[in-house]
DNA sequence: CAAAATAATTTACGCGCGTAAATTTTTGAT
DNA sequence: ATCAAAAATTTACGCGCGTAAATTATTTTG
């Protein structure tokens, strides 16, 4: 289709017969240039086969076109969701999504905070690690660049808050679970590794006290990330302890309530609703994997799309200029009921 | 620790008492510059807090720090996982490893590996979607890029490949199945995403005509890489039907076992090896999730450290220089009985 | 201690593009 | 056809760094 290659931008400028700046302000917004002249543009771009050097681009630019996309954890496969979610919609909008896990480490947290400020990002989406974050320097890194918090919150940072209402959720499916059979226990980890779990156990207690029934509260130990071992564990515990004071189960989240149902099935303890079953089962999330554990989950589910386009519409209209004050967005869940509970 | 802030390597030049040049070729690589002088530069680092600007850096390098390393679909915990360790290994040799998911989507991968070429990275490791992938796109790509093949082969493509043994791994575990109760018939998808299941398939048969038994193979209908659905409505199906002719099932991959179990639950298929269950079930992969099932999945697993650890050094040897001709290396997995069969 | 080898410096140029200011051309409405 | 507004062009400079060649300083060797 061509014989000489296209070596840089100059080049390129005039075998379309153009000016080198038109070339490069249609490559910044291919609106700012005549319909005639972006037809030019494009005809000479099939052509030639030119891409502009990014390295380049970025090197004077004020505002880069990527957008840092950073997720505590990206082998759960919840993060990796709404992670994909987020990506498509930053590229649909014409900017470049980079992906960083902290990989569950605080210490590794500030690394890729520290990467991402000298990639020099038009925006940053963040789901902090939560009470392990370092405060100080995800406090100094939101001053450094345009960052929208979003499914943990940590204190009033960045531009705003975008996550699911943890109240909300929690409320739905402790009412459920009482109007359907015995009144859940919470099922918990001692010390979560994120701030939302607090709320879901303050708003299971607000749920029963209103029933008027009497809320069981098990926390169970365990550090780190590795919620479906620490459920296990913690599930076996409470099994051979006898701490669930009722036949229903709420926990704390999917994961956990995976490990759960392991523990469960290890320990011969039919779970389900029916007549033939002995425990109920709730999660929390709409994790990706509740709808094959066995039985299914029931649990309460983000509303992954709601999520991701408020936090990216958010962070988009901080990059185009609006000025708006530090505002949180907590969106309801929506309960989705299967065989566990 | 500073008042004025260095804007630039000149800057940063002066404050160390050092020419430009000098402190360029540190970064390039510490070892390259006189111990005395690497110590003065990292007294002024810590002292300046400094840091070269990456794309002014990759501007002119022939060779870019970054590594690319692509997934056919990140939110599969399996190549999560299998990313996450190629990442700390990239990290570790001193390189920027840049995640990115090709989702499924041959159209994607294709971008994806455009995006990456104008990224000029030092190489890629490269997981293809398989079957689906633009094979002419991916050869090209190859020859701009060093790139070496993991996980899936796709012709001999690029530098090398790594990836499992997949004849090993069905060999293996049929083997075990045979031993243990009866011999197993094969679960599968009639037109997988990935060639690595057609080794699969062979080798399940080549297992069993070793073995004197007749093998059955159960091939269900679906499109993508929704196994687990794809697994439980084709173990719907199968057990409508009573397609699986003993009670042993191998399937070709972890998550289509689980949709598999799932299935079972559902039509209150008892699982296990155990004296009072009905169905044997074991799946392939070693997946993170196949600990958590209900009952445990037994399953035989990548040796995902190996094959990180060999896939990264093969790629490192070839950008330090190396050269070899183009080799498969396909390592063994390891049995993980567990309570499913 | 002088000579040779090594490391650092100076000098100079280039990479590919952003961007601002002044000028010229094109467009669209009168 | 006329003229103001909009778009494109020309000109010019700068970004932050890589890198090569020639020179000077430092270290190592005999």
């Amino acid at each position: 289709m061509t014989n000489k290659k296209i070596r840089n931008m100059e080049e390129f400028a005039t075998v379309s017969g153009l000016s080198r700046p038109t070339v490069s302000k249609y490559f910044n917004d291919p609106g700012s240039v005549r319909a005639s002249t972006r037809q030019r543009i494009e005809a000479a771009l099939e052509a030639h086969e030119y891409r502009p050097n990014i390295y380049a681009m970025n090197q004077n630019r004020k505002l880069t076109k990527t957008i840092g996309i950073v997720v505590p954890l990206l082998t759960d496969p919840y993060f990796a969701e709404i992670a994909r979610n987020l990506e498509q919609r930053c590229i649909a909008a014409g900017y470049r999504p980079t992906l960083f896990s902290s990989h569950g480490d605080p210490a590794l947290e500030v690394e890729v905070l520290d990467t991402l400020r000298s990639l020099k990002p038009a925006g940053v989406l963040l789901a902090p690690l939560g009470r392990a974050s370092d405060h100080i320097a995800l406090e100094k890194f939101c001053g450094d660049v345009p960052t929208l918090i979003f499914d943990s919150s940590v204190g009033e940072m960045g531009l705003s808050f975008v996550g699911s209402d943890n109240f909300q959720f929690t409320r739905h499916i402790t009412d459920y679970l009482c109007r359907t059979g015995e009144p859940p226990c919470f099922f918990e980890m001692k010390t979560p590794a994120n701030p939302n779990a607090h709320r879901r156990r303050q708003s299971y207690l607000t749920a029963m006290e209103a029933f008027g029934h009497a809320p069981k509260v098990i926390s169970i130990e365990g550090e780190g990330w590795g919620f479906e071992e620490i459920g296990r564990l913690g599930g076996h515990q409470a099994l051979e302890q006898g701490l669930f004071s009722t036949n229903t189960v709420l926990c704390s989240n999917d994961r956990l309530a995976i490990g759960l149902l392991t523990a469960c099935c290890e320990k011969k303890v039919t779970v389900g609703r029916g007549p033939d079953t002995s425990i109920r089962i709730a999660g929390q999330d709409g994790h990706p994997h509740s709808r094959y554990t066995c039985p299914p989950l029931t649990t309460i589910s983000h509303d992954y799309d709601a999520v991701s386009e408020t936090a990216v519409e958010a962070l988009f209209a901080v990059i185009d200029g609006a000025v708006s004050p530090w505002k949180s967005t907590r969106l309801e869940g929506r309960l989705i009921l299967r065989d566990s509970a």
